[in-house]
DNA sequence: AGTAAAGCCTGAAACGCTTCAGTTGCCACA
DNA sequence: TGTGGCAACTGAAGCGTTTCAGGCTTTACT
């Protein structure tokens, strides 16, 4: 059964296709009585237009972006989301969103199958996962369809670039808890193959060999990066029988800190009475929660907004998208789930 | 400037469009020097090929739905579009996801755009704010494209509703601490337009109503939907010098309860000790938090896979979109936000 | 050297729609 | 009755691709 078209319409309604494409968009200059046999036909046949055909093939149309971030969950993204929303509205473009949820096979999917549908320029969060396999990417710069990279490798794709510096905000936070006085400091670090995780882990290191302390291999925790993976990896880390208590953990991003003040309140212990508790991205309930966190605040809007005009830039400029990497700033900020240990308090 | 086209790069090139169009889709057949020269053309030219005028135009192309919601901060969409997205996976579709921020005009702005790009139908949580202009919805209908709604009154559009009774769940939630012997209950109520928050609201007042007690008019503030309204809204409740305090609250979601708790703690007040807090939807870190929250638990992916599966149906079926409301089953769980109020126990 | 087979490339139709220059038919007016 | 004007409609071109039946070269064999 082929798809109805327009004249398949026209023929069953008894007039020419151009008179049913009036019909459809409204033109004056149509008979009412011949309006109303041409609505039948159309509501008969189920007819639906191929919106393709009309589009670009004669009108400029509208122009859209796509958003591909790692998990719809994580207000990290919203955030960006808003920005990016808010810079493109402003210069007249839509933004469409989907999310990879940490599968590779989705993301690419996402790009192509947005590709396909005339997506003018494409924001990305790319999965960075072993072998990383960038193909579909490089399939959108042979296509000449620009894209920004929300985290990743400079030099690896010919492609701009906008984040924070990761490693120098987490080594602030792992600082300020040494500076507190903390000895035995965990670290909930992120998802295995995330090059953000890579990179506040090696923050927290660095914080450590600077002052040429070292870091056990058990106080680093590859937890995840949503709540309840903080909550497992919490509940695990203060479980019963464990000695050596960490007085002090840095997590991945604020859900993992969330999921991790759960567990320690679950087993008893306070933040930061027993335990202090850093966060990292600075999602907007951080400042609200009963222990306002202490967290690394990234300007997710301004990265959401650079990233949409850098991309419109790209799109409306001639085609030589430089490499540039753009780097916002990222900073501790000290709330309530930050404080000396006990011990230091009473030594 | 106009656009560059295919025979643009064929001119460039020296060949004829046919074989740039191979070149473009890696088809067999052309000569490695040819390729090159036309890659050649292509690159120095910026070409990048209209996608409207291939897919549709000859290829059946892939289909996508597309899902609005009013707020992508809310984890209650998080879950929604997790569902929405395994649903559409199944059956070789993908989803993009568009947030209306609670704009009307952006709501509209989205299907309009979204409909010109070909998207095969859509599941909207529809913004239904006091005029109600319902136009773009009527739009799609008139064109013969399915949707599936996700909040809204039966009957107001000819199509298909997926949602819970969110009267019978609040009415449920608010019986929960009146039967715990709570006297003075609040209510944080949502946003004022929303239909969602108008229906938790009646089951409230139902609640009170069957058991012939009142609810003072100051029990009842329009606080919003986000954790930030949930805490200001807290912070005036439980402001000082404020007599007759509530001794449990319950709120129109989770974000809302969870500032709420914020404020609360800020207030000096614990949960559920001085104040039990109830909370709506459950979002996933609701069991994780601190104090784990009581709340409505809502079928969010349950209701995204449906949605999905109602929409793909209606595509793929003949044109007559039922108008059916389908309810999932939405109830209470009881976690430890919430306890016979002090007075109760000690008197 | 002649020819069949391969390999490479092209012309033109087709996709479903919009648009616009006409054409037709009708009515009002002189 | 003739003329003009207008409203309603139509035919065909054109949008930027893909596709496919050939056509022209080259290669490989005899």
């Amino acid at each position: 059964m082929k798809r109805t078209t327009i004249s398949d319409v026209a023929e069953r309604a008894g007039v020419s296709i151009a008179t049913v494409s009036g019909v459809l968009n409204g033109k004056t200059g149509v008979r009412e009585s011949t309006r109303a046999r041409v609505q039948a036909a159309i509501d008969a046949m189920g007819y639906r237009p191929v919106e393709a055909a009309r589009r670009r093939l004669q009108r400029p149309g509208e122009r859209t972006l796509a958003l591909i971030v790692k998990e719809i969950h994580n207000p990290y993204f919203a955030d960006i989301v808003i920005g990016a929303q808010e810079a493109a509205r402003e210069r007249g473009f839509h933004v469409v969103v989907m999310s990879s949820e940490q599968d590779v096979d989705l993301e690419r999917d996402a790009v192509r199958s947005l590709a396909a549908r005339d997506v003018d320029g494409f924001i990305i969060n790319p999965l960075l996962d072993d072998g990383a396999d960038l193909s579909h990417l490089f399939a959108l710069t042979h296509r000449n369809v620009p894209f920004v990279l929300l985290e990743g490798l400079r030099g690896i794709l010919q492609t701009t670039l906008v984040d924070v510096d990761n490693v120098g905000a987490a080594r602030e936070a792992t600082r300020h808890v040494i500076d507190l006085g903390h000895e035995r400091i965990a670290h909930l670090a992120g998802p295995e193959y995330s090059m953000h995780a890579a990179e506040r882990l090696e923050g927290v290191r660095r914080a450590f060999s600077e002052l040429r302390r070292d870091l056990p291999d058990r106080m680093v925790v590859h937890a995840g990066a949503s709540v309840e993976d903080g909550y497992r990896a919490g509940l695990d880390l203060f479980g019963p029988g464990r000695s050596g208590l960490p007085t002090a953990v840095t997590c991945y991003n604020d859900l993992v800190a969330i999921g991790l003040m759960g567990a320690l309140s679950h087993r008893g212990l306070r933040v930061p009475e027993d335990v202090s508790v850093v966060g990292y991205d600075d999602i907007r309930m951080a400042a609200y929660l009963p222990v306002p966190l202490t967290t690394v605040h990234v300007p997710k809007r301004d990265m959401g907004r650079l990233a949409a005009e850098l991309l419109i830039e790209q799109l409306d400029s001639a085609h030589p998208p430089r490499a540039e990497r753009v780097r916002l700033p990222a900073s501790l900020v000290v709330r309530a789930s930050t404080a000396p240990p006990r011990a230091a308090l009473t030594g």
